[in-house]
DNA sequence: CCATAATTGGACCAGAACAGTACTGTTTCC
DNA sequence: GGAAACAGTACTGTTCTGGTCCAATTATGG
């Protein structure tokens, strides 16, 4: 369905939180202030954690903190903390696609990825918190939902 | 992993390959142009038989055509098409998010699925064969693969 | 210095979604 | 009437996501 995995939707919000907090913050806390059940928001840190998204504290009075403001911290980097690479095909350079002598299209998907991940790399968590993400994409303005061509056919 | 399916991979492999031809086309020869296996192939045309993308005939001498030439096919009409609507978060409309409240980011996400769809919507099956997709992307230079802020940390 | 409590870290398990396959039915040409 | 090809459905195996549980670590308090 070329949706992102629930998991990511929490970090962004989680991390959102996060960035309005200036210490430390416990998974527990977190968990209050998002409404995200507590074990999820818990998972979601500490995949960033190991992603360098967040600083944890280990121990008592530990918890999280932002490893970097929210202006630089880009939707396309914590897509990448959680779904692992951005990467639309499979077939970009393991070569595990059957087709991959005959299908001529040799490296477009690439580009395709590109721009996937440009649209992505230009909207910052702060973008996300202060509904300002209109100005980093140019103003572009698509169909809410293009159905598909079976209106044409 | 925010990949799309490898039908749709498959479905735009075998789309350009129908393009080239001029006449009706059959699952087994598409198959063996392609390098998808048959039972593949088969299927992702049918089901892009059902969603317009291509024209059926049935029985002997029978096969598949473009039911649009290849320029007014775009990407994102073939992902629709295979994997369904292209919407990231899951909190677009329906509400099944348990921070809807708390969240605070409100409708941000549909800025990012905009985004996603202009990207898509704006390369062609015909760029795909002509390598032409930089000249729609008025081009966009990302590095190859943004590694996450680990780099940083 | 030791015991305790709080918190993160990592591993594990269940469920759902997906890819792939197979089969049966319908339509068309020869 | 027979053969060829699409249409639709159903099934199965696999992968992945989402959620849960237990172990390692550190600060605190006595
Ligand atoms: S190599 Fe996989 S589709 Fe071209
Ligand atoms: S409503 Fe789902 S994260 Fe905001």
């Amino acid at each position: 369905m070329l949706k992102l995995s629930k998991l990511t939707d929490y970090a962004v919000v989680a991390l959102v939180r996060l960035g309005q907090k200036s210490e430390v913050t416990t998974s527990p806390v977190l968990s209050r202030s998002t409404g995200i059940p507590e074990p999820t928001v818990a998972k979601v840190l500490k995949i960033l954690a190991t992603q360098g998204i967040v600083t944890s504290q280990r121990g008592a009075r530990g918890g999280y903190r932002l490893a970097q403001p929210l202006e630089e911290i880009s939707i396309a980097a914590v897509i990448q903390a959680i779904d692992g690479p951005i990467s639309l095909t499979t077939c970009v350079d393991g070569g595990d696609c059957d087709a991959r002598s005959t299908c001529g299209l040799g490296g477009q998907w690439d580009m395709v990825n590109a721009a996937i991940r440009h649209a992505l790399s230009a909207i910052t968590l702060a973008d996300m918190k202060n509904h300002t993400v209109t100005d980093r994409l140019g103003g572009l303005h698509v169909p809410p939902m293009p159905d598909g061509p079976e209106a044409t056919a």
